[in-house]
DNA sequence: CTACTAGCCGCAAACGAATCCGGGCCGCTG
DNA sequence: CAGCGGCCCGGATTCGTTTGCGGCTAGTAG
């Protein structure tokens, strides 16, 4: 009962080794002989060895362990984003520790020395949406602690191992309404959310500037700032049809209140996109599932996770002594054309 | 440069006590007075001392960390699960290393040795789909290393510490099959997946029983077995329009395909939930956002994995040696009414 | 026959913390 | 004054591995 596992003195004990062989004989160190190579990896096969990975890492210092900091995991981004993270990890022999700050700045900070204290080789944070200081990772880059920033990135911190992943949220605008324009749309609407946070600032900025390249005026009775919910986005359609000129597009920040919008569309006796096209922002499950299949924005979610962790790996493998930190990461966003906005 | 981290050695020499002292001082022991503790207590704030966890865990024997293993982190159930694992290990103090095993029964095992090597305290597991064999367990058992199945569970595998939660299917799709007669309806149709799978198995089952419970004849056309994707939702659909008397409600066993089987029926003219009411099963997040939205069974994924975690952290309080292993236990599912079947 | 090299292997010291087993020192009691 | 018992503390060991260094043996060259 309660078998203890076999250790690497048992191994030493029952073989009359020592365990400095044992080690190396697992190892395929030059210094054993195949022979002895052999009947150690025999005897390890047959008690079912396994190394005791927490004495490795204490010995060695390294944990071969990263951590991850997620607001939470809910929803369709994170998800995505850690799938691609973990999958990424278990690529390149790495265990993943993750934990949720629940969008509070105190739980992040509990956890950032959580994962240190784990001794974790690298850490890969999205910011809760209450930080607003950075002192908890201050304690990461002094002890040069690979960190990596995805999506919801601190701008001013830089350091020589620490560097971000994001997607690029202006161009994506830029692509959706540039779509829009070509689909023959003049009067684009959009709904975005408060601009202190980025997403939403990038992209409207990113509709706005499209606007302008294209010759089209900006007309601010067509931006409306909304709850970015199905209702919030409803609500927001509604009051854009009072309108003496309706708009003939709505491009939202995100695809809950374009989907709101479609309904709003809808039950005007409208129809999208022939009427009014409507794209989104995220590529959410649910844009295949509607009527008409909304177009959106893809966010690479999971290539995200797949980036950030092999930009940790390269900040681990070339070591804290280069030249400058390296370049944050711009992921392309992919305008994914469906239904609700092909007016052909 | 590259600081290393204060250690208990280093607190030991700049006060001129003993690594001892402090270790105890800091695990606020009796056997060390208050004013040493108190000097101990305000060093360690200064230097920013926190405890290497991986010494700590060799040493004691206890890494204060669990091990999930899901078959990926995608979709709407395991994320919402993984996300109820988190926020319980985390209240309850312990740490979370997290595995994908792509539902590849080889992976499952590797990733079940990887945990067990990182010391973990207990193991998490939703099996891969194709897993059939369970030797990979064995070693688990042997080692007495507390052990949860939830959802994909596998049933004939018992052991002193080792136990289940699950959803239970049978009780959901018996409440749905209720409610839709509650409602008038007696033509009852079923999508269902291959009932070598558990949660199929069961819904049909309840399917069943729930008919013949009501007086309400079996009609072997009126179940099909079709692919539970939205396709295949709406191709089942359609052929039951076909037949001489068509169904008044269908019972999905998966969200999409009940939203493909909608989409059927509102092409074909006719009403949800007026001349066909329709019920789904998980309560996806798109449910929502149908027109008419769709009724579903909460599967209370993120309460699995709380309560997962309670009884992990039960078997680990208790110890091994308790009368029988723990109980499964089942969770009540949630019925939900919505538009789709609501027919007043 | 000596010397040197290569091939294999063991010794012992780490890594950082927890703990068993004491050991001083002080004060109190008989 | 001897003895005893608390109170605080330290030394040494332990967890399981890794690794620098040195040692032993056999074989080969000089």
């Amino acid at each position: 009962m309660a078998n203890r596992r076999a250790s690497i003195t048992d191994l030493a004990k029952t073989l009359g080794l020592s365990p400095s062989t044992i080690s190396r004989a697992l190892s395929d160190h030059d210094d054993v002989s195949e022979a002895t190579k052999a009947r150690v990896r025999q005897l390890a096969e047959e008690l079912h060895y396994q190394p005791n990975q927490l004495a490795a890492a204490l010995r060695r210092g390294r944990s071969n362990t990263l951590g991850v900091l997620v607001p939470h995991i809910t929803g369709h981004f994170f998800p995505q984003v850690v799938h691609g993270i973990a999958t990424e990890a278990a690529k390149l022999g790495f265990n993943v520790m993750i934990c949720q700050s629940n969008e509070d700045s105190r739980q992040e900070q509990k956890n950032i020395d959580l994962l240190m204290n784990s001794q974790v080789e690298g850490i890969l944070v999205s910011l809760a949406n209450t930080t607003h200081s950075f002192g908890h990772f201050e304690a990461v880059r002094q002890q040069n602690i690979p960190l990596v920033f995805f999506d919801r990135v601190v701008e001013d911190f830089s350091g020589s191992n620490v560097s971000a992943v994001m997607i690029d949220d202006y161009q994506g605008a830029y692509q959706v309404v540039t779509h829009l324009i070509e689909q023959g749309c003049t009067r684009i609407a959009h709904f975005t959310g408060p601009l202190h946070l980025n997403i939403h600032k990038n992209r409207h900025q990113g509709y706005r500037d499209a606007l302008q390249a294209h010759g089209l005026p900006i007309d601010d009775e067509l931006i409306m700032f909304c709850e970015m919910s199905q209702k919030g986005g409803t609500a927001a359609m509604r009051q854009l049809l009072k309108l003496p000129q309706r708009p003939d597009a709505v491009f939202s920040s995100n695809d809950l209140a374009a989907i709101g919008a479609i309904q709003a569309v809808k039950s005007a006796r409208l129809r999208v996109p022939k009427d009014i096209a409507v794209v989104g922002f995220s590529n959410e499950m649910f844009t295949m599932l509607t009527e008409p299949m909304l177009s959106s924005v893809d966010q690479r979610c999971e290539q995200m996770g797949k980036t950030a962790v092999q930009l940790l790996q390269k900040m681990l493998k070339s070591g804290p002594n280069r030249q400058g930190p390296p370049k944050p990461i711009v992921l392309k966003p992919k305008l994914l054309v469906r239904e609700s906005s092909q007016k052909r």
